[in-house]
DNA sequence: AAATATTATTTCTTATTATGAAACAATCTT
DNA sequence: AAGATTGTTTCATAATAAGAAATAATATTT
């Protein structure tokens, strides 16, 4: 039998003077209102009420015990409305992590958007280039860039990366331009490797996937390493556009092979249960949704 | 499903950081460990964990509910605590009603003598002719001189009242001393008659009772007023030896008859509920029958 | 790399319990 | 005396609490 409710029960019956009073106003029959009050008295081993069938007085124990109740009661509603409310309306403190490249150049502002809507919410972003665990990590929400090995949590893509093939002006004066993906075994390719893969460029080309397999001396876990080097003419690097677009309005890379441009790649965004979101996780991943609908605009940059 | 047990299977997750681990400590399944936190999730429409099979950690929202649970469940457990200490010893008012006679001559002092025992008892004795009714009266115990009529309440017997014959010596001088049930037939009896009763006296006469009935032209519903009028002369009275014990060592009054003096009659307590009796209660029941074992001492007054 | 161990959840069956309608008992009111 | 009202008990039934075992996921050990 539910103590909490038994105490309710209880209350009720104290506060009515009467046991068919607070049945009617719990919308409970008499015979349960009856069955709680003993339930408590019961438990605690006391007599609540004195009461014949006409009469009804509290205890001295049960006088006592009403005021606790009451308390406790009180505390417990109060507790269960706080929570609803905290996950009702965002509050309380995001915890974000996301690739090094894409957290700084453009989560942290998507952030200060969200922040700036729901003032009730702090965050905190941590860029690393793992997947994280995010129990163990205690993070409420991770952001990845390309496709998802499975993954025990749920994902929602959110955006997508074009990747393009780019080199700095200088580079390519030296070198010449690549005009087709075959071209690129003689140039120096920058080589992003997270994990240890063998590095393979993909293009698209009449409708097909082609894989290029790239080598170049340089390779590094860094896709911001990679961009500097690029950019300082150290070889031809394939990069998201979320990192490389204002290089490339600004004239210290070109854009190449555009024809050729291969799938874009998914950004997730990865999150701990589908029930029971909290506010403002749901809320962030929405408000970053929106925010990169229809196109995002890292991926148009001319 | 209990929630008071359920957020204590919840307090105890948090705490050990361990599902297995609180179905050890609580004794319980692990089945029922996790479906009583699913309870409490359910509830509050929040998630409580963030967990894997092998990590766990609260989140935001479950380690804000968690003080609160943590607060709750300590005020739930000094509440019995003290409900039931309040039970186990002796505290609190405790209200006595009494017929007025018996009240004032004895029961003050059995009251004092045990409020020293018990100082955490407060007393509120009310003398009144009337037997109470305990619940709409408020009243913890009754003391009731003479047999009861059916009553739902509880009663134990406590003690006896030896009843007399008495009159002034100045009486009997002027009216002659009666030797025998019948002589009382030419004599002016004093009546004690609370209810409306025909009065009859009560003796006994080689084991067996004989009523006598008798007339007289006083009757009131006062024992003390009696007691005042036989000692002013006014009559032969019949009165129990808790009253007029000090009269008679006094030489105030006589005591007549005795031999052929009636059953004692019963003195009871009576109380609301055999179960769950207070401590306060049942201890000042005891101790009163205790204090007038083996015979209470207005019974033996020579 | 495979086997083993540990952890949380789900499933399934069983025993328990909650539930209210109705009968009951005890007053009070008419 | 009859009827109304109140708290309790009884009873049949529907709900559910409980845990054993199977399952799924992930560490740890071999």
């Amino acid at each position: 039998m539910d103590k909490v409710v038994s105490m309710r029960v209880f209350s009720a019956v104290a506060k009515n003077r009467s046991f068919s009073g607070a049945a009617k106003k719990l919308s409970l029959s008499k015979a349960m209102v009856s069955k709680h009050v003993q339930n408590l008295e019961n438990s605690l081993g006391v007599r609540l009420f004195n009461r014949t069938t006409r009469k009804l007085n509290l205890t001295e124990v049960g006088s006592a015990y009403y005021d606790k109740v009451n308390a406790i009661l009180t505390d417990i509603d109060e507790a269960e409305s706080s929570i609803s409310q905290l996950n009702s309306e965002p509050k309380g403190k995001l915890k974000i992590m996301a690739q090094p490249s894409f957290g700084a150049f453009h989560l942290s502002r998507a952030l200060s958007l969200y922040l700036k809507k729901y003032p009730g919410v702090t965050a905190n972003l941590e860029l690393s280039q793992r997947i994280p665990d995010l129990v163990e990590d205690n993070v409420d929400l991770a952001f990845h860039v390309g496709e998802l090995n499975d993954s025990m949590y749920v994902s929602r893509r959110i955006a997508s990366a074009r990747r393009v093939i780019c080199a700095s002006p200088e580079y390519l004066h030296e070198n010449g331009t690549p005009k087709k993906p075959e071209d690129l075994l003689n140039h120096n390719c920058l080589i992003y490797m997270p994990r240890n893969d063998i590095s393979k460029w993909e293009f698209a080309e009449k409708g097909r996937t082609k894989k290029i397999k790239i080598s170049g001396d340089i390779q590094c876990n860094s896709g911001d390493a990679l961009r500097i080097a690029s950019i300082q003419g150290c070889g031809v690097a394939q990069l998201p556009t979320y990192m490389i677009g204002l290089d490339i309005q600004a004239g210290r890379l070109e854009a190449l092979l555009e024809d050729y441009e291969p799938e874009k790649q998914p950004i997730y965004a990865i999150y701990n249960d589908r029930k029971y979101l909290s506010a403002k996780i749901r809320t962030f991943i929405d408000f970053i949704y929106e925010l990169y609908l229809p196109e995002p605009y890292w991926n148009e940059w001319t």
